[in-house]
DNA sequence: CACAAACGTTAGTACGACAAACGTTTTGAG
DNA sequence: CTCAAAACGTTTGTCGTACTAACGTTTGTG
């Protein structure tokens, strides 16, 4: 009775917001796994990336540049440090604040991190040529412009 | 001293993968405003239209045509018949299942959570000519295609 | 000095997605 | 016909990303 009856898609499948989020779930599934085969997640990776392009700093300026709300920064931080990527020491200067910095087996781990995502890219784009890849990329970098720029727009339309 | 230092793009910023997903985001984000300003929520969305498309069914069977886990139909469908717009009864013909059907309250409310869908979607796409966001959604509905497909691909590569 | 701001931290919420376990009911194979 | 397998609905809990609220500590400033 229900066994046939699926086979026509259902009327949202094709909507813009969908396919953005599908598509969105797969690759997050492709990098997630990829950042699980080397014991991390996409926050770790973030935090790793931020602090070899910056250098060290403290939680709050961390989060402020990696995106990661402040929140969350304590865990992130912990299980970093647990796995000996990063150290986290009180700043001297200021004793409210944690200076966070890489260790030497946080630079090899962001390596490996890398490789990962490399690989899982290519896999995510597999069934586009480069042009369409740049197409892609394109189109997806005008709509995070803008919408990173707008963030409300059009709370109080006129008044 | 982290006053303005926060102005070069981490390097993950350009990375597909990424960019999928912070769309997704937006496009989530402004899909889910649409839906709560009518008291609802995407899997409310989505159990009224496959409703609305195949008629009543079991929550088995309309957890697989909604692509929702069946462990989320509960609450979800308990959240639908406390605003009215489903009634769930059982099926005399198999006492396992209960019968999910929409009401005239819940075909209302599908109506305006479709108008809401529509002015998200112009939002989304905003930026984009309509040219390009045909290009979008072809390029998306491939990526889409292709994983979907294959869900696994490369487990044991040849042995 | 007193107060506001920044910092780190804890706890809780939301949403989409999934896994494991359980009792009930139906069905199919011996 | 019986008994085991399968389907169904349900509960409980987990994960990852993201956000809010509150709190104590430390700092800097009016």
């Amino acid at each position: 009775m229900d066994d046939r009856a699926d086979e026509n898609p259902p009327s949202w499948r094709s909507l813009p917001s969908w396919l953005l989020s599908q598509t969105a779930g797969h690759a997050q599934r492709l990098v997630g796994d990829g950042f699980a085969a080397v014991g991390a997640r996409g926050y770790h990776y973030r935090l790793l990336a931020t602090l070899a392009e910056h250098g060290p700093a403290s939680q709050a300026a961390l989060g402020r540049r990696s995106g990661i709300h402040l929140s969350d920064m304590v865990a992130a931080i912990n299980e970093l440090a647990e796995r000996g990527q990063v150290q986290r020491a009180p700043d001297p200067s200021d004793r409210r604040r944690n200076i966070v910095s890489l260790t030497a087996e946080g630079r090899r781990q962001l390596r490996l991190l890398e490789k990962e995502l490399a690989v899982r890219q290519e896999e995510l784009l597999a069934p586009l040529a480069p042009g369409e890849r740049e197409q892609l990329i394109g189109l997806l970098s005008r709509l995070l412009d803008h919408h990173d720029r707008q963030p409300g727009a059009a709370e109080e339309p006129w008044r």
